[in-house]
DNA sequence: ATGTGTGCAAACGCTTTGCAATTTG
DNA sequence: CAAATTGCAAAGCGTTTGCACACAT
């Protein structure tokens, strides 16, 4: 497990390595209870402020995203790499696309902002999804 | 007031003709309480039950959208034409961007997706929020 | 010893719901 | 009259917080 001390510029306990380890990889855009409810079953004495104090710190220290795809609860996103989502608007998968797009706003778009970065969704029907609504 | 009857396909009661005035031309994004806090000053008569089952109709009938910017509440914009937001990650203000940005994603990236089409949210920092951080 | 992390439970804010009363077509 | 809408209050759910205890450096 002392693999991750490098990767993680964080104390690593037991909690945050199981939260680590459940969102390794993970794809799915997990919400917090997903999160609590998929690893206290293997370590029953997760709290769930520990999940929320763990993804509070792993969000300022860059290792995890929060999305706002979900407007009843927040999303985390183990990969941090700036990237865009497809989403179905069928079954709502989320699929991501990693590619950077230069968008340029002009003077007048910009209304005097800072831009940081830009985030896409595209919004569309899978194949599976395709098929059902023949 | 009946000017809105074609306009809006919904059964215009006094409540939702208050909710309706407030939101025409409203380029602020508000929240649901936001809807709710300014219209109840003016018809104290109103709920916020009716404040989101209006919004919820609006909503179906595709006279509001509704978004998810802001992982703590939903908020609403009455611009149901197709534009992007610049977004202020310090104090959430949204700014509406009417360009069209022609994004195609290539065949493998695509996953057999029909896409319908994207929306951009670009993230940055408002030039009041710039002030205030120095 | 100091700071950091954890667990619990209570509190909080936004949203939804059940239901009776009212209004509308 | 039947169906839709309203207001109220309670409940629901995700999230945050306060605090005492445990742990690590």
């Amino acid at each position: 497990m002392t693999y991750m001390k490098k990767k993680y510029p964080i104390r690593l306990t037991p909690q945050r390595l199981a939260i680590l380890e459940y969102l390794e990889g993970n794809k799915a855009h997990p919400s917090a209870s997903d999160i609590y409810k998929a690893v206290s079953e293997k370590y029953p004495m997760m709290s769930f402020a520990t999940v929320y104090n763990t993804l509070d710190t792993l969000r300022e220290k860059m290792q995890v995203l929060e999305l706002s795809i979900d407007s009843k609860k927040k999303r985390f996103d183990p990969n941090t790499k700036p990237h865009h989502h497809l989403i179905c608007m069928e079954c709502k998968a989320i699929t991501d696309i990693h590619r950077k797009f230069a968008l340029d706003l002009t003077d007048g778009e910009r209304c005097d902002y800072k831009i940081m970065r830009n985030h896409i969704d595209f919004y569309g029907v899978c194949s599976n999804c395709k098929k059902k609504t023949k």
